[in-house]
DNA sequence: CGAGCGATTGATCATAATCAAGCGATGTGG
DNA sequence: CCACATCGCTTGATTATGATCAATCGCTCG
């Protein structure tokens, strides 16, 4: 199945039209090469991006060379839906590995949408829960210590990548070196490789060759005081909302 | 003027019509009293949130008792908009101060957006803006130190309130204790303390009483090494790309 | 074979957390 | 009206988490 159309059916069933609607619309392909910055300058700026293939991350780069990841994107997930509105982007998109984007202008976008409201409200659930994700970086950031921090962002990823049918038995993709989970979670590249030790010691993942593998995925969240509501992958479309979404109460 | 009405006026010029409709969108008032927990229990799933007076902060608490601060909310901000496709909130908004809300319903206000097109594209500038803030937090307190961490924090808040037009002199509202200070960008309160009165013994600036006032902001931009394009004051409604938002290319 | 990158280790340093106590203002109940 | 409790701010002393600096090792690739 089409990546886009797989995750946004986390949220709801399409039929058979709306799923090919979706299908039609993802058509134009770019690929993009591993290292390689997504800018938007090079390219139509009533444009948006998903990306079908690969791994990437969004981040910002600070005057004094440091980096901090903002999020990370992947198989099915929109990569700047929205900034048609805007002046200027305020941060780079990183591909990780070789990529494969579609790319959608605004206008069909938005056609998509208002012709399809269960597409509209599936959009709306996925820039919901990349809020969500958002939110929970700040708090990952910011409140949790080394080890809590990463296991944080391990459970994070697979539980996503295993939402969308990504994962191979107990593995999904993290082609991250130590540096870069660092510059995600705020700490330093030397300190990642220690925590990374004290956790592997404790048996609960493996993390190696641009791969993360689940060992002990509650022990894991255990470590991590995971909870997932901030995920919501169990939200679901419910028509009587939207139905009438076009008209007023 | 009507605190949202100011607010996406920022980025569009609305005609007397639009200014009318979104007036008369939000008439229907709530009235919250400081340090209340504004939940959506009490109130129906399918309606959405803005403020008009006072100040409320988004957060999350942690098993540990920890508190986490993701995010004010300035008088014309929406508090909530498309949580009514999540089964679950994952956050918490709290009154700072007394406040006054208005509560639309999620199908008015599609209603607006559906009607006026250029209604649309100032919401989704104010999204756009509230996710750069967001990303801006991760940064915040991701990679920087605790001086420049609270002189970003002030500055962008007073950025913000300056750009509705809510301040007085060189003063807006930040009716925080030290405790919250330190929750928003992830330090003790000890450390906020001693950090305020290094960054007080510099002359940049003011708090107390509940008010931030500015002395020198350029000084205080260069301590936080502000680059103020994520805030995207300087979006605007580009007619073009969205009066033919319906059709594809 | 040499260069470069990523992972690893050790040693030292620094930022910020924690613990503990005191102070001043405010507010409340006797 | 006073005694007392609470809250927010402040200060000092100590601790700890994580940063920084520096070096080594293994691997891949040209």
């Amino acid at each position: 199945m089409q990546p886009v159309l797989r995750k946004l059916s986390l949220f709801a069933e399409f039929s058979p039209e709306e799923a090919a609607a979706i299908e039609l619309a993802f058509t134009q392909i770019i690929d993009v090469r591993e290292d390689t910055e997504i800018t938007r300058e090079d390219d139509p700026p009533d444009s948006v991006h998903f990306l079908l293939e690969g791994f990437i991350c969004r981040q910002k780069l600070l005057p004094d060379g440091s980096r901090q990841i903002l999020a990370f994107v992947l198989p099915g997930d929109p990569c700047d839906v929205g900034v048609s509105v805007l002046d200027r982007l305020d941060h780079t998109l990183v591909a990780m590995t070789d990529c494969r984007l579609a790319r959608i202008s605004d206008a069909a976008l938005q056609h998509l949408m208002s012709q399809y409201p269960k597409i509209r409200a599936a959009m709306q659930w996925a820039a919901m829960q990349r809020d969500g994700i958002l939110q929970e970086w700040i708090v990952n950031v910011g409140q949790r210590q080394a080890v809590r921090r990463l296991a944080h962002l391990f459970c994070e990823v697979y539980k996503l990548s295993a939402a969308v049918g990504l994962t191979n038995g107990q593995s999904c993709m993290l082609p991250l070196t130590q540096t870069d989970l660092g510059d995600a979670v705020g700490l330093s590249a030397v300190h990642v490789n220690r925590t990374l030790q004290d956790l592997r010691a404790k048996g609960l993942f493996a993390f190696g060759d641009k791969r993360l593998t689940i060992l002990d995925l509650p022990g894991l969240e255990r470590v991590a005081e995971m909870d997932d509501t901030y995920l919501h992958l169990e939200a679901r479309y419910e028509p009587e909302r939207w139905q009438n979404s076009a008209r007023p109460t």
